[in-house]
DNA sequence: CTATTATTAGAGTATATACTCTAGGCAGTC
DNA sequence: GACTGCCTAGAGTATATACTCTAATAATAG
């Protein structure tokens, strides 16, 4: 593998673990056994490497996103969905962990992102029209469509936050990815109300999968 | 005002209009005319700052959810909750912003965020109770009523960073409360599926008081 | 007035961080 | 073998940052 990937793929790893915040350019060549001037002949600075990172999470989701405009949408494809996003989330959580800081740094992923976040917006809302479209959801009028795709959005968007800081701090890592899951279950609630009688039992059969294993329960 | 005070006073404009990667000690002290040392002398360091700014916040929270035991709730108190809870999420926005690195690099504030989420998730739970009881909202089996409850406070906490994010980069602050109000907007869309039918309209016209005035409409 | 305590100034420091610069190696090619 | 273009090492630097130390000044108590 050619260093400049490796570069990225590191930082990934690294930004990841530990926090765009935590982690220099420095750990990143100490941590590939090579030289800082190596790093940085591939790349100007670390708003470089972060771009091209954010560029590979735009084109990851997007393509996730695709919504076929020449057949009706199943169920199947919803699940589909709602388990690429967390996975994308997953793959690339350090990335909303310091959003506000890395956009106020580069203009260029100030303007990506907000592109971006309109690009998955109106993806979500397609996504809505063409449940209604098959019947899976009750139509409803634009404006709350909208707004639900915007609620979506939110949840969807902070559930990492929400697992890291409001979990217990030991973490097992292994039950992260589980856990990171049951963001399909809040996603999930959100559309219940909407749905349809006849899908209304086949979508809470799916929504119990990703049902959270109840975390501490305090006996009565 | 005591020097102590300032310095708190100062630290929460600084971080919340900079956010707290940005502002050093030294900005600070320099912010307010008074040398590094003196700033030293009444805190021991930068996450002593912060501790107590975010008991502060805590504070200001809990007095606001404090939810009354001995009578109905009303759509007033719901009003009052929603617009009291944005305004606090407004006043210590910065804290949001750098959460994860923040409870991090403190344990004490990871502790007390922790304690400090579940008490929000708690005072959500026993409004959509009392909802309940006052018949402005359906009553709902429990398990549903938490999944809701965290859906709320994923909106809430999440909206502020949505609006930094998404929106245009120039920001004429001026506009930006009335922004954070829209996120009441959001909020109420997710209880509208919920509404008793004698509250409907009144919850609905409420609604519309905090509708986004739409944003950079596209003519068709 | 004096002794003590609380507060402040301001120079200074150890460490970290993003990044630069120069020299050189290595592969291919004529 | 020399030339060229790509890649790499590694020492080095300017700046920033959280924090310390000493000495001096105000405030207060007896």
């Amino acid at each position: 593998m050619k260093t400049r990937d490796k570069i990225l793929l590191s930082s990934l790893e690294l930004f990841n673990e530990r926090g765009e915040r935590n982690i220099t350019t420095n750990h990143i060549a100490a941590h590939l056994a090579i030289s800082p001037g190596n790093l940085y002949y591939h790349f100007r600075n670390k708003s470089d490497i972060i771009y091209e990172i954010f560029q590979e999470y735009e084109k990851l989701v997007d393509y996730y996103l695709d919504i076929p405009e020449d057949r009706a949408i199943t169920l199947e494809d919803l699940t589909f969905y709602l388990e690429s996003v967390f996975d994308g989330l997953w793959s690339y959580r350090f990335f909303h962990r310091d959003l506000e800081y890395l956009l106020d740094s580069d203009p260029r992923l100030r303007r990506g992102y907000r592109e971006f976040t309109n690009r998955c917006l109106a993806a979500i809302n397609r996504i809505f029209g063409k449940l209604a479209e098959a019947g899976i959801i009750e139509p409803q009028p634009e404006e709350l469509r909208s707004a639900m795709s915007l609620n979506v959005w939110l949840v969807i968007t902070n559930w990492m936050a929400f697992l890291k800081t409001a979990h217990a701090s030991e973490e097992p890592a292994g039950q992260t990815l589980t856990e990171l899951k049951q963001g399909i279950y809040q996603v999930l609630t959100l559309e219940m109300p909407y749905l349809t009688p006849e899908y209304r039992e086949r979508v809470m059969v799916l929504r119990e999968k990703y049902r959270p294993v109840l975390p501490e329960a305090v006996p009565a």
